[in-house]
DNA sequence: CATGAATGAGTCTTCATTCAT
DNA sequence: AATGAATGAAGACTCATTCAT
């Protein structure tokens, strides 16, 4: 049954399992948000691109705001997968920790246009819908700890004085999403790489001993 | 301008000016989309927001994109006054003149709920909105290449070694750009004295010299 | 303005005031409840049967739902006012007035196949829409207990006894409402003089001395 | 019929007999109609009462149409057996007999709310749906047509004058008809009992030498 | 200038029916 | 015999825009 659907080229099976579909439909919503923007995102757009039929979103989801928020969610967990590997696979280092945690938001699969537009998408309506709010509340959370986290053995470490450490990982989350911004209206005059190498040249001012091989 | 609605002693609610009625609906757009958001906002809301009739709107804007993109400007030109003009207040050194720039974006006026509500949800939009975007890009390159140029002076007068202007300045319009969001999304932990604190450090980092005594 | 809408043949005016509308509305309501039932009458269908377009029931009505109550609310008050007006006009014997409420309700207006069938459609929703329930009360309240105070007054001048004037009125409320199912499911065998005459036979029964001139 | 189901052992509930299934649906039907009214009857709340899977219905009925049209059925059914049986059982007499019928109507089982609200649902589409119309004229030809007959009885027996049989026996059940609109309306104020009395008294009425001594 | 009734294209949503399993 | 995923037609409702007054 799931070996029918992963066969290259082969029909779909008319009947996929339902996380097969709803995944389908998730990402048929996120290249239309990226195409077309949020407001003019209809489910008749996201059926077609999706090539299924115009009733399904209903069947799987209950309605629109439903696809979104599971969408947001998509999204949002899929960050955290990408972040919070990373910082596993970076080894003990605090330092080399959070360059991997900043490394990856400038990853092609994180930070892509399309992407990017989703997210933006998605905070430009978050004050409206609660359950936007709670997603990305709920994910940055736990980020924002970390980092912090990260910072506060940084500065244990090198023997740093009079660092804030809520304020550094503030400033750099910000800067992060400041960047984002800029790569969403600037996608050709700001490439990924210089954004990355913005957070480096931040992280080596505040943690000299520890950055300052990195930035250019 | 005023003047001339009193004197023919008509009553001037009745036959307002263009730019009055104007004005009041570009008003009442911002009410709405920072009340509502942007794909919730109808024109209906906007006219009974500003307490006029249902058509009015097509007799002074043509459309409601147009509305959109007036009300855009608006915000812009309003930002553009405001950091203008305190730029210009500051007196001749730059680094007083750069402080005085960033001091404007976190100042009620400007980077209040809901103004910064009305911003993401443009920025949401502008990658599908030409108009949109070519609105933010000509008041930001002002500010940009203002911010550049300050820098400059400030890396000359302090002798700063190994800073890229360019990057700097970006680096310090993103980390604003995203202490907004920050500010957008949790307008009660992140009072804008706290993200303006964290813009002073930033520079104070880059720029020990002229603001280390700003910082906390 | 009102004039143009009564001239027969003229094109009505495109800005009709509220209430012509508003009526044009319900009776193409009735119409289509009539002609198709209630679950099949749609919007659609009411609007073209009041040659008006698609979204003006949402304009003058809020919703499908108020556009039926409000059909109800037509009906109820045209039928008080049709029996209201004809007792009084009955004079002042009691039983002439009972009669003459009787009477009504098999009058062409009244009990005609188009109006049966939407008091039937509405009677089979009730139970289950508060608001036409309450409609109807609000109207059968009235009707009642004038019945039962006419019913009351020609007990004590006929003198009758053993006579339960509160059972009698409802029987004889009931018998109205089970011949009108009569005329709406064999419309051709049962004519409205017969049922008409079925229940003065009633009356005849009951109040011999008032009544039995008239029985076959 | 139902033992043919335990006889080779398999779980009933898994394969249940046609018979058995239908009943289910029609009973699910009627609980649905009850419950929610016509039109917001769907199939799928049906077969979720029912316990069954969706696709059930057009598996054993081809329509929901059809399943309608065989829940009236049944219904109609019903309440011939009941009648019927009722008058068989009564003896001889054909005011017994008489009696008999009317009293089967305000039995708990065929005036329940649940039937009341079903009955007249249908009775409410039945302009517009030639098969309710067809089914309901079946049964209640009988019905009619045995009434009658025991009219002409009664009053053969009681040598009653000036009596219309036909008429008498079409307002006795307009009277019943219209008595089970008024327990549909206002189940709380008016209780089976009494609309039974009044039932009586009205037979006491045509025909007091037969019925006299059961009305209050 | 301004009003507000009217239009009609477009959207979400529902749901009977079909059909692979 | 039964399941439940999928379809697609149809309906209610929204709302930008038009236009008579």
């Amino acid at each position: 049954m799931a070996q029918a659907e992963t066969i290259n080229g082969a029909s779909p099976s008319r009947t996929a399992s339902r996380e097969v579909r709803q995944r389908q439909l998730i990402e048929a919503t996120i290249d239309s948000i990226a195409e077309r923007g949020f407001s003019a995102t209809t489910l008749a757009m996201v059926t077609k691109g999706a090539k299924l039929s115009h009733g399904i979103v209903n069947f799987h989801f209950n309605n629109k705001e439903t696809l979104f928020v599971e969408t947001l969610g998509f999204l949002a967990q899929e960050h955290y997968d990408h972040w919070h590997g990373a910082m596993k696979a970076a080894g003990p280092d605090p330092s080399k920790q959070l360059a991997a945690i900043i490394k990856v938001d400038f990853e092609r699969t994180i930070s892509s246009p399309k992407k990017l537009a989703v997210w933006f998408a998605f905070w430009g309506q978050a004050k409206y819908r609660p359950a936007y709010l709670e997603i990305h509340d709920h994910y940055d959370q736990q980020r924002t700890s970390e980092i912090e986290r990260l910072c506060g053995l940084i500065v244990e470490d090198g023997g740093y004085e009079n660092i804030d450490v809520a304020s550094t990982a503030r400033s750099l989350e910000a800067l992060v999403d400041g960047l984002w911004l800029c790569l969403l209206l600037y996608p050709v005059k700001s490439p990924r790489k210089a954004a990355l190498n913005d957070c480096f040249t931040f992280l080596a001012r505040v943690f000299p001993k520890h950055y300052s091989n990195l930035s250019g």
